[in-house]
DNA sequence: TGAAATGTTGGGGCG
DNA sequence: ACGCCCCAACATTTC
């Protein structure tokens, strides 16, 4: 076996927790003293680098993942090759554990290691754990990934899952030069945008497992009759704490169904399914990586996407006239996050009313939400643009008014987020433009001044969508 | 996890 | 009592 004094690296990536992790669990139990590692690679291109509202999240959970480390986490910026090669030849390390990774880029940046590893013949051991299952294992009666949800769902919950691992007791730990974290600059200085977030959020793998533990007392026996509807909260609020890896989806899989055991099992169905969908698009990037910036769907290749600057600035700012449509993006901007059926709604208006590209989209969301996942942004807009796997048809268009009135009939959601919108009424706060004179001037809201008219009519946008997708199905 | 358009049915008002 | 029309309510089709 290896050499006692020689330190055991665990890489640490979107995995940044000591409970059931098996990268951990294994590097604790390989001998050496521990090197935990965080590095952050800024050369990633384009799509693969980190967005503005994702930095400061990761600022907060190394914090955490660092305190019960207590203190010994090692951080490193730059080319994760560069960094390894130092640090090997600093620490004489004899061992490099991490969970394995499914999306393109981080695959490459682990091959790299993983022949630099070969090459100075380290011991580099890939693990499971950031999903319940690996890409590859769930596959159809002909080896071929799922496209369709339902049935891929079915079979991965078949599959057997290991058991929850504890947080392995970790007293011998490597000694190396750290960066200091607040040196990283993840966190906004000017402006200081993340006033919100603080308000908001709280990162770190206890708060995750507070926030788990809450959601299973208080929310999930009424989350099938409630998912979707915005003036209560049914979400478990737990995207950013998976994406990190903060808990796994082991644990959240595991704590629902057994706080479900005697239950009726439709809130735990339901909300694992929402577990499952975020297994459907990992997979589905996995087998599919051009789709992080392409569609899956060959003809939307040649979609009539417009290019409208004031189009993308009013939806990303929440000035579109529509209510619900501008108190999610608000509510996007001051939180760095967003309901799923808002995510749905405002994505429909962009990619159908205004018809600007799903990628522009996913752009603002990569930069602005706090979960933003490469596998998850590019599945769920896909889906909703009509070009992805089991995608809505193009024309299940969305109408923002019904939407609204539907999920939030009393308009709370909208006047927590539109404070200019405040004052008017539940039965006009949909759709002020056809509000009655009388609504508005109580209200003291002014159309085209103190909140803006409609930058589309719904019926004109509707019609316009359906036309662009009869162009793409003759194509 | 859509919405709108179109079709069908049946009760009730009315001459 | 009867036929006619209107329209709400629901179902089906279409986008």
């Amino acid at each position: 076996m290896a050499d006692e004094k020689r330190p055991v690296i665990m890489w640490f990536r979107r995995d940044l927790r000591l409970s059931d992790n098996p990268a951990l669990s294994a590097a604790a139990k390989a001998g050496g003293p521990l090197l935990p590692l965080f590095i952050l690679d800024d050369d990633a291109p384009g799509r693969f680098r980190l967005g503005g509202a994702s930095r400061w999240w990761l600022h907060g959970s190394l914090r955490s993942l660092d305190e019960s480390l207590e203190g010994n986490l090692i951080l490193r910026r730059g080319k994760t090759a560069d960094i390894f090669k130092k640090l090997l030849d600093e620490t004489n390390a004899c061992a490099l554990h991490t969970a394995a990774a499914y999306e393109p880029y981080e695959r490459d940046l682990e091959d790299d290691v993983a022949r630099l590893c070969k090459d100075r013949e380290i011991d580099f051991q890939r693990h499971e754990g950031r999903l319940l299952n690996p890409p590859e294992a769930v596959r159809t009666n002909d080896g071929d990934p799922y496209q369709v949800f339902t049935p891929y769902w079915k079979a991965a919950k078949r599959k057997h899952f290991r058991d929850v691992l504890r947080a392995p007791s970790l007293k011998d730990f490597a000694k190396a030069g750290s960066d200091d974290l607040d040196d990283w600059g993840l966190l906004p200085t000017k402006p200081d945008w993340a006033g919100g977030f603080r308000e908001t959020w709280t990162p770190g793998e206890d708060a995750a497992k507070k926030a788990l533990s809450g959601f299973i007392d208080d929310k999930l026996l009424d989350y099938e009759k409630l998912r979707g509807r915005l003036d209560c909260e049914p979400s478990s609020r737990l995207s950013a704490h998976l994406h990190f890896g903060e808990v796994s989806p082991l644990q959240v899989y595991r704590a629902v169904r057994h706080a479900d055991e005697g239950a009726s099992g439709k809130g735990a169905e339901s909300f694992l399914s929402e577990l499952g969908w975020r297994e459907f698009c990992a997979q589905l990037l996995f087998h599919f990586p051009h789709t992080a910036t392409e569609p899956l769907k060959a003809p939307f290749e040649d979609f009539p996407w417009r290019e409208s600057e004031s189009d993308l600035t009013a939806w990303q700012k929440g000035e579109t006239g529509y209510p619900i449509v501008d108190a999610a993006m608000r509510q996007l901007w001051e939180t760095g996050w967003m309901p799923n059926r808002a995510r749905m709604i405002v994505a429909s208006f962009l990619t159908k009313h205004l018809l600007i590209p799903w990628q522009v989209g996913a752009d603002w969301f990569w930069d602005t939400l706090v979960d933003a996942d490469l596998a998850n942004n590019a599945s769920n807009w896909q889906w909703v643009a009509g070009s992805g796997a089991d995608a809505a048809p193009y024309f299940r268009i969305f109408n923002p008014i019904l939407q609204s009135e539907k999920f939030d009939p009393d308009g709370d959601y909208i006047r927590r987020w539109l404070p200019e919108l405040k004052a008017l009424n539940s039965k006009d706060i949909h759709a002020p433009w056809e509000a009655p004179a009388s609504s508005l001037s109580e209200a003291s809201i002014e159309l085209g001044t103190t909140y803006p008219k409609p930058i589309i009519e719904h019926s004109k946008g509707r019609q316009r969508a359906l036309d662009a997708y009869g162009k793409v199905q003759k194509g």
